[in-house]
DNA sequence: GTTTAAATCGTAATGATTATCAATTAACTT
DNA sequence: AAGTTAATTGATAATCATTACGATTTAAAC
């Protein structure tokens, strides 16, 4: 995705196109990986000396609430990503020196045969960590 | 796994054995379920009124270090549960109420046919979210 | 250009986790 | 049983990510 077709989308939904928006954007559009909200408010303070942790957490929370980020728990912090739309559900190896991910196109509830009946379903989490080649 | 066993794994590995260590053990024991420190910290307070919050987490750490607990992140704090020695290494269903688990034995690592080559996997996670029969 | 609700900023509060260091204690030695 | 010592604990403060909030600014609709 885009920053023009994200902010698009946000457009639909009715969110405001801010210069701020269009930077947090471009950030995760440059890279495939997994980035830290510190590392994003850093990156931003470039353009907006200013910036507001409020901004920086609002904005990564609701472009994951519209799908256009992702988000998972790495080393205790919440870290966000572009959302993979190439393809449907699937997972992520990650890399946990620099936070790269390659995707896994397979999904483990689909062989999941376990009975779970009386259980409630919600979620689920499938994670492969370790080093990419890049930071073997 | 009982307390005593748990103590003895601690002495082989030169730990000493403390009273509240001893009751650290029993909480996890007694329930099958993730917990959060805070709530040992709570309940350990009724045998111990000034135990610190460094003893719980020293605690926690080495004893998922030595493998006696498991350690997973749930809505951002970390939680805890006794390992499951009954069976080999699985998965678990989490009940997002009441912590309570379920044991899935299954691992997605065995039916990964993705082309890994050139990553060095050093760890993974599976884990499926939902409510319990209970808290249904 | 006016209006208005959304968004941002500046800043403070919160809450979990980590760190320090003096005092205590379990386990070993004599 | 008393002495020794390193591990462990308690009291307390520091750190760090995340959340909260009122005042100000701003995007976008009219
Ligand atoms: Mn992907
Ligand atoms: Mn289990
Ligand atoms: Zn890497
Ligand atoms: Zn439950």
């Amino acid at each position: 995705m885009n920053v023009e077709t994200a902010l698009q989308k946000l457009k639909e939904k009715g969110y405001k196109r801010t210069k701020q928006r269009e930077r947090i954007l471009e950030i995760f559009v440059k890279q495939d990986q997994y980035i830290a909200a510190k590392e994003i408010l850093k990156e931003i303070q470039n353009d907006f000396p200013g910036v507001s942790y409020d901004t920086i957490y609002r904005n990564l929370y609701m472009l994951t609430d519209v799908d256009i980020l992702e988000a998972t728990e790495l080393g205790g912090e919440k870290h966000f990503r572009l959302g993979c739309d190439t393809h449907g559900h699937h997972h992520h190896f990650i890399c946990t020196t620099c936070g790269k991910t390659k995707s896994i196109e397979f999904c483990p509830m689909d062989s999941i045969n376990e009975n779970l009946n009386g259980y409630d379903v919600e979620n689920h989490k499938f994670e492969i960590y370790g080093k990419c080649p890049q930071c073997h």
